[in-house]
RNA sequence: GCGGGCGUGAUGGAAUGGUAGACAUAUCAGACUUAAAAUCUGAAGGCCGAAUGGCCGUGUGGGUUCGACUCCCACCGCCCGCACCA
């Protein structure tokens, strides 16, 4: 995954691209054309912030950024092809992607609707969901409220099926990112059906809505409807007391977490609904804050006995609680702890609509929808929890989305030969908001259309729309359109896309979804649809947190570098340690890989970061463990030095040594395929220590040293390099063909089993490899410590498994 | 709150259900050195023991198995995501 520009690169870039790199090596060493690109995914807020702070325009930040980044990244050594650098912010690509939005607009597939922002009412501007602490505005400090605004969305909720059933198929992703991407989908099957209103207001007879679980429609015990539902807004309109609900309500920052960690509240309309199963059964209908406009129809019906939350709003509003269904063994009637059993498993109903009387959730479910369709109830539906993708953002660091709003024409789309649409230069940041609204000029234009006065949208897309295509703009980073067909047919798909498992939903599926509007519009061939073809999420790089606390108390915190032994180093305060938690530049606990590479050399952090740590996990980043590896390398390439020395000849250990290289060959090589850099590492740890005690002859050490050269290059490249040509190998080791390994030379001829008794190892012998079972078994019995520990008992079994263990059971 | 993941010596970690701790760091001892660093050799999970050896040990508690770090259940702790941070 291409970077941020923030202006430094980090350990966790560092880790990133040198498992990209070492993969890169190691594919063209054994024979591949291979593509290792670079780029910046240049627009965002910071750019934006940085020109609030200290004045001056967010494309010379970010530029600046890119050049600083850039020249930091070099002396790593990655092999990346900079001939096809480029930033989401330069127009050439802005551009393009502004093609991409009106040839979705004209496929059906971005629309306009309204949609809710984070309204800050000091500064008059939308906060993303960063911005909003504790559901107060960043900077003014004032209470958030939510905001309806008309907005630019793309249809991805029309893939939801596609995007499901496809990760199926992905074989080289991680299981948790595809488990994540089903959750996130959330398909289910359910009921959707509506309550009639007892005495409702005018225009307002029923509230539809949608359950999982209609198998619990007897436990019912109150309609909770969201503060945004059609019927509430009705209500506030004459009533004061919910209409001062609601606003509260919608003074709640807008995310999911927020919503469903604050504390559950509800509003008794004084409304009725009747059962549908009972017209004589009347529920209470709440508004309630847990329940969202978005999902479903925005109205529930609670069953507490089953639903924890359900449960919990019962309780304080001295609702009913219904069993609908118990354990098998009868149970227990629900106190406060809601039963929600597996829907796999069985359960007794106590108060069913339909099926049997035992039977598993499942089957009720499917019971329940047959029946409540059988009699007019509602009909059976599927739902998805994946929401369209709302793309506008009221900011200017962006890319401008390519419509225009005319009077008589309504929202036009520009014309493509006018693209880019570029965003102006002169622009201030002096006051909060999007300085393309306030603009004296840059709204201005004539209507694609027809030609008379319009004005532009202001609203810019979502960074992540840049982020979901770049991966095929590698492909051809100048074309005039989007794509070349050629070259993103001959390139496609991503081999091996690697980064951070934060990305394991928003924009892995976002790229899987542009991937398939971008093949409808003829931009990707039908290969592509799933644009990565192997995924690899890497853990971060953490570091602890120092942090003293300033006169008002707030927490300031320092860099690693002035902290030493729990002290700043220049007025030797304490600091507070925090546990490790990822690098960021706020929190200060980044380790700058220039200070590595500038002390111990670009090698020596290549092979630290891999080192250790198994890739996919988070790695704590501690000063000492560089200057280890510094003196590692270091002893490596004396021990070429003296190899080289070495005079040609046979010696006594030519064939251990042989074996060891092929071991060490396969080992790296297996490691290195499946994404186990710190074995890899560990492998070649193991190598270098017989190489460098082995008495083998100096033909063979040599033979050893140019395999250790390229086994090793792909990690530490420059001094693979040196070691090869110091060695006499023939051109670059970067372009020498990948080492193969003689499988013959991997297996002992004799291997040494472990005896165990009960399972608790008492012993072990050394017998040839492909020794029979039986006399495996005899030579186990007759073992010293085995007679022992049987202490002249007769054993019932004896468990051989050939070339691992023997065990013997008592 | 919901979804996902992780938990092994002092430390990072290794281990197709088959000898737990490979490999490395830090540590300790020895060699070299006037000395230090570097380098080289070696030790090292805990407890008991002079020793052969024994017992315990992979977050906690259960379960499956001849055999569990590995599989299952529950709990604890930490991390990631939650749709406008990138």
């Amino acid at each position: 995954m291409f970077p941020y520009p923030s202006g430094r690169i980090h350990m966790g870039h560092v880790r990133n691209y040198t498992m990209g790199d070492v993969i890169a090596r190691y594919k063209l060493a054994t024979g591949h054309n291979v593509l290792h690109p670079m780029g910046w995914d240049a627009f965002g807020l910071p750019a934006e912030n940085a020109a609030m702070a200290i004045g001056g325009h967010p494309r010379a930040w970010t530029y600046q950024n890119i050049d600083d980044m850039k020249s930091q990244m070099k002396p790593l050594g990655w092999s990346l092809d900079w001939s096809r650098e480029f930033a989401t912010c330069d127009p050439e690509y802005y551009g393009q992607q502004q093609a991409l939005f009106i040839d979705f607009l004209e496929k059906g597939l971005a629309y306009r609707k309204k949609s809710v922002v984070n309204w800050d009412p000091v500064d008059h501007t939308v906060l993303a969901n960063e911005q909003v602490i504790d559901g107060k505005g960043w900077r003014s400090g004032a209470d958030v409220e939510r905001r309806e605004l008309t907005q630019w969305f793309f249809r991805i909720s029309d893939f939801s099926e596609e995007l499901l059933a496809a990760i199926d198929d992905l074989d080289n992703w991680p299981a948790k990112v595809k488990l994540m991407q089903r959750n996130w989908i959330g398909k289910s099957r359910g009921l959707q059906f509506s309550f009639d209103l007892v005495d409702a207001p005018q225009g307002a007879d029923a509230v539809e809505v949608y359950t999982t679980r209609p198998d619990t429609l007897m436990g019912a015990s109150f309609i909770a409807i969201s503060p945004d539902h059609p019927l509430a807004r009705t209500l506030e309109q004459d009533r004061d007391d919910i209409a001062a609900f609601n606003t509260d309500c919608r003074r709640m920052a807008a995310t999911e977490e927020a919503v469903e960690k604050a504390e559950k509240r509800g509003f008794d309309t004084g409304l009725k609904a009747r059962h549908p199963l009972d017209p004589a059964w009347e529920l209470p209908v709440y508004i309630a804050n847990f329940v969202l406009m978005d999902y479903g129809t925005g109205a529930i019906f609670g069953s507490p006995a089953h639903d924890q939350r359900d449960l919990d709003f019962a309780r304080k509003y001295g609702l009913p609680v219904i069993d609908t269904f118990v354990a098998l063994d009868g149970g227990k009637p629900v106190e406060n702890e809601a039963f929600v059993p597996p829907k796999s498993e069985k359960v007794k109903y106590v108060a069913r609509i339909a099926g049997d009387e035992v039977m598993t959730g499942e089957q009720a479910v499917d019971a329940a929808i047959a029946y409540c369709e059988s009699i007019g109830v509602g009909t059976g539906v599927t739902k998805y929890r994946l929401r369209d993708w709302g793309i506008s953002r009221q900011r200017f660091w962006g890319c401008p989305i390519p419509v225009v709003h005319c009077e008589s024409c309504g929202v036009v789309p520009e014309k493509k030969e006018n693209l880019p649409i570029e965003l102006p230069d002169d622009v201030s940041f002096d006051k909060p908001g999007n300085p393309l609204e306030r603009h004296p000029t840059w709204r201005d234009c004539d209507c694609p259309a027809c030609g008379k006065p319009a004005r532009r949208e202001t609203d810019t897309m979502d960074t992540f729309v840049d982020s979901s295509w770049y991966y095929a703009r590698f492909t051809s980073p100048h074309a005039k359109t989007p794509t070349d067909p050629v070259e993103v047919d001959y390139w496609m798909n991503v081999d091996q896309y690697i980064g951070g498992i934060e990305h394991a939903i928003l924009h892995l599926l976002y790229s899987r979804f542009f991937a398939r509007a971008m093949h409808i519009c003829g931009h990707l061939p039908a290969k592509s649809v799933e644009p990565f073809e192997a995924l690899f999420t890497q853990g971060m790089v953490t570091h602890e947190i120092y942090q003293t606390r300033d006169e008002k108390g707030r927490a300031v915190y320092h860099l690693p570098e002035d902290v030493e032994d729990g002290k700043l180093i220049k007025t030797g305060e304490p600091v507070e340690v925090i546990p490790s938690a990822k690098m960021s530049k706020s929190k200060k606990n980044v380790v700058d890989p220039i200070n590595i590479v500038r002390d111990y050399g670009a090698d020596a952090a290549r092979w630290f970061v891999l080192s250790d740590s198994p890739p996919e996990r988070d790695v704590e980043w501690t000063a000492s463990g560089a200057d280890a590896t510094f003196r590692h390398l270091g002893r490596v390439w004396a021990l070429g030095e003296r190899v080289a020395g070495l005079s040609e000849g046979k010696g006594a250990g030519d064939d251990d040594l042989n074996r060891a290289m092929h071991k060490a060959t396969f080992a790296v090589t297996q490691s290195i395929e499946t994404f186990a850099f710190n074995k890899a590492i560990a492998a070649l740890y193991e190598f270098i220590n017989v190489l460098s005690r082995s008495n083998a002859g100096g033909t063979m050490q040599k033979q050893a040293m140019r395999t250790l050269a390229q086994l090793m290059s792909p990690f530490v490249p420059h001094l693979s390099e040196e070691i090869w040509e110091t060695l006499g190998g023939e051109g670059l080791v970067a372009e020498a063909a990948w080492p193969a390994a003689d499988e013959s030379l991997l297996v002992e001829d004799m291997v040494t089993l472990p005896i165990q008794v009960n399972g608790k190892r008492r012993s072990e012998i050394t017998v040839p490899r492909d020794l029979g079972r039986e006399e495996v078994e005899k030579r186990a019995l007759e073992d010293n410590a085995v007679q022992k520990a049987l202490a002249g008992g007769t054993p019932k079994k004896i468990i051989v498994v050939p070339g691992r263990i023997v065990n013997v059971v008592v």
